[in-house]
DNA sequence: CGACCGATCGTCT
DNA sequence: GACGATCGGTCGA
């Protein structure tokens, strides 16, 4: 099965490619044992315009350096001391755009995941939400962090079909209510129906506005 | 169900 | 010294 290009990642719509994403493989290579799953929910980050994006007014850190390079490579971070978040960096140098991948349908070595996991059966909490899935497929900010999507340790696998526009539901982003208007803006993008979608566990007291729907068809 | 809370540590101020 | 692009557990209605 082919792997997307680089070229996919270096192109300057993170929404665009963030819909985009949906209906495609990650799959990760750890120890000679693969784990894959079909992303079924995604997250666009705008770089320094998005003040939900690390990379907001352009702050540039150690942490943050690399999503200031080439699209195509991984930016991995922890959050809260546990969770090891996985991004795909956007665009070419200097823009740092970024996709936060918040959950998969499991594909493949689904035995190795549930070990990984600490689980019996494949449920829900598996490979849904950006925690769970990192843990399932053995994703580590010290192991992954800067590598090339296109190399052999991790890589996205095109989807057997592309999802047609009705498939694909915008909704804001889960866990930025400290962005101000930003936490408004559809960056979210899930597969319609798919039962591995994360739960979004109520919506950010500030997602909640009269009149505005936080979830709508494209 | 929903609300709340503790875990746990790298990162930034 | 404070705080997270989270998760899973508990408690009460």
């Amino acid at each position: 099965m082919a792997k997307l290009p680089k070229a996919f990642y270096c192109g300057a719509d993170v929404i665009s490619i963030a819909r985009q994403l949906l209906g495609n493989v990650l799959v990760t290579r750890i120890g000679g044992e693969i784990t894959s799953g079909m992303i079924v929910e995604t997250e666009a980050y705008q770089g320094v315009t998005d003040r939900a994006s690390h990379a907001w007014a352009g702050r540039r850190t150690d942490r943050t350096e690399i999503m200031f390079g080439e699209g195509g490579k991984a930016y991995v971070y922890l959050c809260y001391g546990i969770h090891h978040l996985f991004n795909i960096v956007t665009n070419q140098k200097e823009i740092p755009h970024a996709i936060l991948i918040r959950a998969l349908e499991p594909i493949q070595g689904i035995g190795v995941m549930l070990r990984r996991s600490g689980k019996e059966k494949p449920e829900h909490t598996l490979t849904s939400g950006p925690g769970s899935l990192s843990r399932a497929l053995g994703i580590d900010r010290r192991l992954h962090t800067g590598e090339s999507l296109t190399g052999k340790n991790i890589w996205i696998r095109k989807g057997k079909r592309t999802l047609k526009t009705s498939e694909i539901v915008a909704s804001t982003r889960i866990g930025i209510s400290y962005a101000g208007p930003d936490a408004y803006q559809p960056w979210r993008f899930h597969i319609r129906g798919n039962p591995w979608v994360s739960r979004a566990k109520g919506l950010d007291p500030g997602e909640k506005i009269k009149g505005r729907p936080t979830t709508r068809l494209l």
